[in-house]
DNA sequence: TTGTACGCGTTATCAA
DNA sequence: TTGATAACGCGTACAA
């Protein structure tokens, strides 16, 4: 079934065909009515590959996201997905994990695919060597690119992020305030987010002319168990804390666990803080005080960039979200 | 950049560009160097969608997803993306909700993109009235059809799951054997996959000459708080159970939160059992015993079937995994 | 081993 | 308002 099946059936070019199928007012009531009377009972589609041909576009956008399986880059595979979707885009997903040279092949893959545009999901991408981001540069060359949740500026590069240093700040200067003293801070990696946390921890402790030990930022690996063995070491050799303010709620767990088995009374002798607000935060006893990060809000205006730089409109490259303190029972302000 | 560039550029004719392109090895040596350095020099890329227009494919998987954000779902996209990657398919992603509706749209959506194949992530396609799921098999005169985690008998529809019922039976049998008396079994959604659960509950009853009760069985909705009021709401009533194994590790958290507001000892006089084997398995406290269900090896299970369906290949029409039972602190057995 | 020429199913341009 | 026809870039049968 091709447009010259339908074509000849209706007694019609394609070339009227065509117009029909690409709504064009040009074409008379009736002639479109018989011609979508063929189609539908021919029960006729277009065929997309030969559209993409000619149109040099098949509507897709590529995501990149290193870890479709870990919930917080899932949530906003899901709202790009569907973001997309209401904006008449298909989303190719590809999954690149955490190496960087993974990421630029997979990049280069999507990038052969002649795909409208690229969504990289996490703030990994944004890495402080700039020479480990050129390929991001690169590729935005020739499409537009959005990043969730991180920021890098370069030509025909969109950025949609939390602020996650204000968040941190605020949030470890309410610890301070309210008279802690040796708060740990915890965090995984160095990406964009991982740095914005970091700094505004520091910031917090300058303000208030507390100069930041490194022995109370850790960074962490692994899950919920080895966080807490992890936390523990630390306990046993020696090092004190009254708060604890993670980067991610998985350690705060771990935090919980640890404060559990030590005896420490959450959160009368430690508070802790989570971050994502994630499904964890309601499942841990006490339940967990988090900062969410607001992925949904996060992704769709990064989607909205991207499919307004798209349309040929003139937008703002940057959109930046305001995180908020879920407050539980790990904390008391 | 076209394939008649880069002949003109190397001196061959485009039908030997073409060779050189896919692999032919009737090309000799040297032009086909001298072909492929002028690729690299012009950084040539085939274009896919003229590509595709010939050979009347793109090598793309659909993947149907009720939501990719649920953790269980996550990771099958995951692992299903991660396998199609490596048979060398793209993958196309949609979210399309638990709506019938929206699901049939969303299929149809996915079809005339003319991809290869599609992969139905979820034993929620799979419902009880066949005609409901009519759509799929419809579907499946085109193209191939694998159910992750659901089975469903029909042309080019091909399955893989773990045994949920065997799981179900042997755990319940063995809070049976230990002398639990009411237990209680909790599910969403009557799902292929729930369904399959309930039935290994009430067979593990009834082979040991006890008539399920109704009240026992009881259908959850909503997330770890709302399901803890839930449990709150039939204790109240009057309900009384000494076990629960649930369909979710959710609705298992939140049997854990309702236990301790209750007063009631875990595991001593509630074992609780989940299922999934989910991260709320070790930020509950105590924590869960659970099910595992085995997503990552279910995916790959079903996405070799696929790949080889694609390959011409004779391949069975099922994979069954086997669950696992990990005990963690809510079950003494 | 290499080249020629056609088909794939659209969209778009121009002429009618 | 409609139709004829040229791209779009590739794979491939067939010829050389």
């Amino acid at each position: 079934m091709n447009i010259y099946d339908i074509s000849e059936k209706a007694g019609v070019s394609i070339a009227t065909v065509s117009r029909v199928l690409n709504g064009s007012d040009k074409v008379s009531e009736k002639t479109k009515n018989r011609i979508l009377a063929v189609m539908e009972e021919m029960n006729y589609t277009p065929n997309v590959f030969a559209r993409g041909l000619g149109l040099n576009s098949m509507k897709v956008i590529g995501i990149l996201c290193p870890d479709a399986s870990d919930p917080y880059l899932a949530n906003a595979v899901y709202h790009a997905e569907q973001s997309l979707k209401e904006a008449g885009y298909d989303t190719l997903l590809s999954c690149c994990g955490y190496e960087l040279e993974d990421r630029q092949k997979a990049l280069q893959l999507l990038m052969s695919k002649r795909i409208d545009g690229v969504v990289l999901i996490g703030s990994s991408f944004v890495e402080e060597e700039k020479e480990r981001c050129a390929y991001i540069l690169e590729a935005a060359k020739e499409i537009p690119i959005v990043l969730i949740n991180g920021y890098m500026s370069g030509e025909n590069i969109y950025c949609s992020f939390c602020n996650d240093f204000q968040a941190v700040f605020q949030v470890t200067s309410a610890l301070l305030d309210k008279g802690k003293e040796r708060i740990l801070f915890l965090y995984r990696a160095l990406s964009y987010s991982g740095r914005q946390k970091m700094e505004g921890y520091k910031a917090a402790l300058k303000v208030r002319g507390i100069e930041p030990e490194e022995q109370y930022i850790v960074r962490m690996n692994g899950g919920i168990q080895d966080s807490k063995v992890q936390l523990q070491e630390l306990y046993e050799k020696g090092l004190r804390f009254d708060a604890i303010v993670s980067g991610e709620d998985t350690f705060a767990a771990a935090g919980i666990k640890f404060a559990k088995e030590a005896e420490i009374a959450v959160p009368e002798e430690l508070d802790i803080v989570g971050y994502n607000n994630s499904i964890l935060a309601q499942a841990t006893e006490p339940e967990l005080t988090s900062i969410d990060s607001r992925v949904r809000a996060t992704t769709i205006g990064g989607i909205e960039m991207l499919v307004n730089v798209l349309k040929g409109e003139d937008v703002e490259k940057k959109v930046c979200i305001s995180c908020k303190l879920v407050e539980r029972g790990t904390t008391y302000f």
